[in-house]
RNA sequence: GGCGCGUUGGUCAAGGGGUUAAGACGCCUCCCUUUCACGGAGGAAUCACGGGUUCGAAUCCCGUACGUGCUACCA
């Protein structure tokens, strides 16, 4: 019996142990600066909806081995977005996990070991060569006409460097630390084939590609070697990253194959880029300025260009930020374009994702946010209405009153914000009162009509929407008066242009006495 | 310049040898609404070009053009 449960528990043991072996783990690893807007946020969406939709595990790793460009609070910010689209990390910060640490930074001697162990082999190098000595290489080089104006298999061995020097040479300097990198060997005259989930089939040459630095002189890793090792070392399956990597995917997929780790090489997916919307090239943080449209999730602070607001800001849902997102590169086949979360995570696969650039399309997104507005019920919408309202101050005092608002003008509203323009008014007395709409046509009777208006409602028992509406057109056929040209003086006296729901609605709402008191005030602005 | 990737209306796109070439955004017209929206009905607008293969090509192949990306001790 006890033998029976020792080997059922081992044999369970034993699956959980596969099963983890084979989980699908997703690498999300954005640049300090570059991953924060629109293609950085999608790449991130991808890779977790794939995650998801595999039952594995999203990891987050922090690029910040660029000293030069990495900007304070990026992780954070990068992080809080994610939050913000639903979208966080299983492991990364700040949910660590177990193959940690998960910032380049603090993995600096993992990179030089590594690095070094590739010099060892035979398919890396020491470079010594100054920034001066590149510089007259490229000079050169151009100045015979070459338009290849790189360090490569052609010019190697012109250079400083461990190929050309001695092994003493090489180790005196290395002894006195004097400044080198370490750059991969690029073999010549080789083909690199590989599988991208997208693509397919890609073969591309050596020869195109130069000796890559993998070891800065900082001893910090540049990309090419950190997603190499981290990949392997945080055990990713499946690597989704921005199709600008496509030309250096050759030295990764060697670099995979040097390091003798080939059976345990992710699988690649080179997403499509975001474009911008009116010229040419990739959509960049600039754009946003120059098009009227954010480029990042959230309220970004930039250390050149100051604050620049994000989708969240601008009245976005979150929910239609990461659909509309979504829908830009990929579909699942059918008519239908609001997906939440849950559903994308469903129906997600990469053989729908394009292989093409998208031109990103502002008005568009806009849809996307009016539809979720639109589907979101009044439970969902109130937050995000409340705070919208406050940072207006504009103070809802009645709570049924709000959700009733909402609930009215939910339609009308394209962005979160559009909320103060339809509905604020029915908190507090338009400031500005649009005259110009009405004082063409404004005349006595009208003027006559009012004045008997407030005194007939001053009388009614009931202010129910249907009683306003009766009395308000008895009247109007009494004073022999079209409804019609009574009914625009009316809403703008009470919300203060030509906008908002019914107007008979709007009266019943915000009750008798708010209603008397709009007219009184309009009427006396027309004299 | 070299190399990679791509190309269906203005934009996002379905379609993968035979279709009247879906749908959505935007635009226009009309209806509804005595505001503005929502909603409803309709409209204009597309297979980059040239060669093949085939009875037949948006679809497969080749070229060209165009776009885009890379060509850093940036990612």
């Amino acid at each position: 019996m006890n033998a029976f449960v020792v080997i059922a528990n081992y044999r369970i043991q034993a699956k959980n142990y596969l099963c983890r072996m084979s989980k699908v783990r997703v690498r999300f690893a954005p640049s300090p600066t570059g991953g924060l807007h629109l293609g950085g946020v999608r790449t991130a969406l991808f890779n977790y909806l794939f995650a998801k939709k595999n039952d594995g595990v999203f990891v987050l790793r922090v690029e910040d081995t660029d000293q030069t460009r990495y900007v304070q609070g990026a992780e954070q910010y990068l992080i809080d977005c994610l939050e913000w689209c639903g979208i966080s990390p299983d492991e990364g910060p700040h949910h660590a996990g177990e193959y940690g640490p998960y910032r380049q930074s603090e993995r600096k001697s993992i990179y030089r070991e590594y690095a070094e162990q590739l010099v060892q082999s035979g398919y890396a190098y020491y470079a010594f060569d100054t920034p001066e000595e590149i510089e007259n290489l490229r000079e050169k080089l151009k100045a015979q006409g070459k338009y290849n104006v790189q360090y490569d298999f052609q010019n190697r061995l012109e250079m400083r460097n461990s190929l050309v020097l001695s092994k003493e040479e090489t180790e005196s300097l290395l002894k006195i630390n004097f400044p080198h990198v370490i750059r991969i060997k690029m073999p010549r005259n080789e083909y690199v084939h590989f599988k991208d989930m997208i693509r397919g089939d890609i073969e591309m040459q050596t020869d195109g590609v130069d000796d890559k630095v993998l070891l800065k002189a900082d001893g910090m890793p540049t990309y090419h070697l950190a997603v190499v090792v981290d990949d392997y070392l945080m055990k990713i399956t499946h690597s989704f990253r921005g199709e600008e990597w496509l030309p250096s995917a050759p030295v990764h997929v060697l670099l995979w194959k040097y390091f003798g780790w080939e059976k345990h090489m992710p699988q690649w997916a080179h997403l499509p880029l975001i474009l911008k919307p009116d010229g040419n090239g990739k959509l960049s943080k600039r754009d946003g300025e120059r098009l009227g449209f954010p480029v990042f999730a959230m309220e970004w602070n930039d250390p050149a260009n100051g604050k620049i607001k994000g989708f969240k800001e601008l009245g976005f849902l979150p929910e239609a930020f990461i659909n509309l997102l979504a829908l830009l590169g990929w579909n699942d086949g059918t008519e239908q374009e609001i997906f939440s979360l849950e559903e994308m995570v469903d129906k997600f696969s990469m053989d729908r994702v394009q292989a093409h650039g998208a031109k990103f399309d502002f008005e568009k997104a806009k849809w996307f946010n009016h539809e979720w507005i639109k589907r979101s019920d009044t439970e969902k919408l109130k937050p995000n209405v409340k705070k919208i309202f406050e940072e207006n101050n504009i103070t809802i005092t009645d709570e049924e009153q709000f959700e009733r608002v909402i609930e009215l003008v939910k339609d009308r509203c394209t962005l979160l914000t559009d909320f103060v323009q339809q509905a604020g008014f029915f908190f507090m007395a338009p400031a500005d009162i649009e005259t110009s709409a009405i004082l063409p046509k404004w005349n006595d009777n009208k003027n006559q009509f009012f004045a008997e208006l407030i005194r007939v409602y001053l009388m009614m028992n009931s202010w129910d929407v249907i009683d306003i509406e009766h009395a308000f057109k008895e009247l109007a056929a009494a004073s022999r008066l079209k409804p019609g040209e009574l009914m625009l003086p009316f809403r703008v006296f009470l919300v203060g242009g030509k906008f908002g729901p019914g107007v008979f609605d709007i009266a019943s709402i915000i009750g008798k006495e708010e209603t008397l008191k709009r007219i009184t005030y309009g009427v006396t602005l027309l004299k």
